[in-house]
RNA sequence: GCCCUCAUCGUCUAGUGGCCCAGGACGCCGCCCUUUCAAGGCGGUAGCACGGGUUCGAAUCCCGUUGGGGGUACCA
């Protein structure tokens, strides 16, 4: 899956490549044919699209790494050049040398020279001494003491080369300058350079941007963590909120604000700035967001917006009414009244569910908190009033309300409470007299009186 | 264990030696507005992890401590 991780350097890498006039490449890292499963790229191309990199930075198709014969040729050349040797130690046995424990390969196979055979592996000959620095444009120079670094193995011993190799050779091969990407690679980087010195190139420009943590303070993962960006678009949240919000995470634009239109980041953000500390992903700030962008939008968008989570999806669930009972008109002319109250788009089905239901929900909380003594007889006025109007609007409505609640000494506040429970279900919703105005007389007053009946 | 790395309000951040008894945002709290709930307006809460240096002066530089994160695969 796509993670919101990933989406970040995704955005990272498509600014970068467009500041420095580059292009930018969604390349999937699979080298294992049989873990390849196309709904899974499926699932990442689909984020990028919604997320906002346009389509042509990554169309070409995407890069799959299947390459074999040129990761072949890689691991040959090595071999050929002594850079490289073949292995037959297991595990066991290099954890059996060194005492029962495992502290990285120990170079047992390094000069009994070993030719190519089934079952073992090349392994990379790192260098006895000296250091590699990694030059990386967020964190510095961290820098590694190749004494340190253990013969990793490069091809396994079916033949298949790994992640290691087949990054850096199709890095190699695709010409790529920049290799931007998450913080749980920086340990990867020096072995990738030595492989790429070796192979004849100097190394790619490194960026690697600190990990998103969750409340725990650990990176997100799949199992544990909301973290498919496609749950977040299902939920209701803008592209543009959800872009905002991730480039915030280790990085601000000048000046105190934090949204801001693409423009701004595009020209503001520097891969250098960018925090060397791990953010944590708030939830609670992206729907602060979300809010601020929906109530951006213009009334047409607003709707339009809304689309998906009135009529349903593939993955977003219908609403609860029947589609026959839906009116884009009645939806329009309460949508504005509910703009202003949603986070993310999701909520907007329970704000307008009353208009398209053929009863309104049996929420029996929200019966029990307004039902109370006393209702039954303001749903008999309310009804008696409402019924009694000639022109069926917001204001006459009101007035007629608050007439109800004059003759007994009651504000509106309380008066409009069970009038709302019975007319929408709900004691939370929209403003009640433009709701009611748009539900219109006959069906309003049959469900006045429905909840009196209830009550009786 | 070993390697790498990080450290400003609860959270995301601004801050690159004096402009900072630290600014903004989210959250939280209060008030105003108000037909519910929001939105909006106003106000408040809360932080430079700790200890040593360097300096006339440190959140900013150095060292150490503590704490966090990542890695340590014939995964990617």
């Amino acid at each position: 899956m796509f993670h919101v991780g990933s989406a970040r350097s995704a955005l990272h890498n498509w600014i970068v490549a467009q500041q420095s006039g580059g292009a930018f490449v969604l390349r999937i890292e699979d080298t294992d044919a049989a873990r390849n499963r196309p709904e899974w790229i499926e699932g990442i191309i689909s984020a990028l699209d919604w997320i906002g990199i346009e389509r042509g930075h990554y169309e070409g198709p995407y890069f799959q790494s299947s390459d074999a014969a040129e990761h072949a040729a890689a691991a040959t050349r090595l071999y050929g050049e002594g850079r490289a040797y073949y292995c037959d130690c297991t595990r066991d046995d290099v954890i059996a040398r060194n005492g029962n424990q495992f502290a990285g390969y120990d170079g047992f196979c390094r000069d009994r020279g070993l030719g190519p055979g089934a079952g073992r592996a090349l392994r990379f000959r790192t260098p006895d001494e000296g250091e590699t620095v990694v030059v990386d444009l967020v964190r510095g120079e961290p820098t590694f003491d190749n004494k340190l670094i253990e013969d990793f193995v490069i091809v396994r011993g079916d033949g298949s080369p790994l992640f290691l190799l087949a990054n850096v050779v199709d890095d190699m091969t695709m010409g790529i300058t920049h290799v931007i990407r998450a913080e749980e690679h920086l340990s990867n980087a020096p072995k990738q350079q030595l492989l790429w010195e070796a192979l004849g190139s100097g190394p790619p420009v490194w960026a690697h941007v600190p990990v998103i943590v969750n409340e725990k303070r650990q990176k997100l993962s799949k199992r544990r963590d909301k973290v498919a960006l496609e749950g977040y678009r299902d939920e209701g949240y803008l592209a543009a909120a959800m872009r905002n919000y991730l480039m915030l995470l280790g990085w601000a634009p000048s000046g105190d604000r934090e949204i801001v239109p693409w423009s701004v980041i595009e020209s503001e953000f520097t891969i250098t700035d960018v925090n060397h500390s791990p953010a944590f992903f708030d939830v609670k700030k992206l729907r602060a967001f979300n809010g601020e962008y929906i109530r951006a939008l213009s009334p047409e968008d607003f709707a339009a917006v809304c689309a998906p989570w009135l009529g349903g999806t593939d993955t977003i669930p219908a609403p609860p009414w029947d589609p026959a009972a839906f009116d884009s008109e009645a939806f329009a002319s309460v949508a504005p009244l509910a703009q202003t109250r949603i986070a993310v788009l999701a909520e907007i089905v329970d704000y307008v569910d009353f208009l398209f239901l053929a009863e309104p929900v049996g929420d029996e909380q929200s019966w029990a908190k307004a039902m109370k003594e006393g209702a039954g007889e303001i749903l008999e006025a309310a009804g008696k009033a409402f019924g009694e109007l000639e022109t069926w609007a917001a204001e006459p409505l009101k007035g007629a309300l608050e007439g109800v609640g004059e003759e007994r000494g009651l504000k509106l506040g309380k008066t409009q409470a069970p009038v709302r429970v019975a007319v929408t279900g709900r004691t939370v919703g929209l403003p009640l007299f433009e709701s009611i105005e748009v539900l219109g007389r006959e069906r309003t007053l049959a469900r006045i009186a429905a909840a009196r009946a209830k009550l009786a």
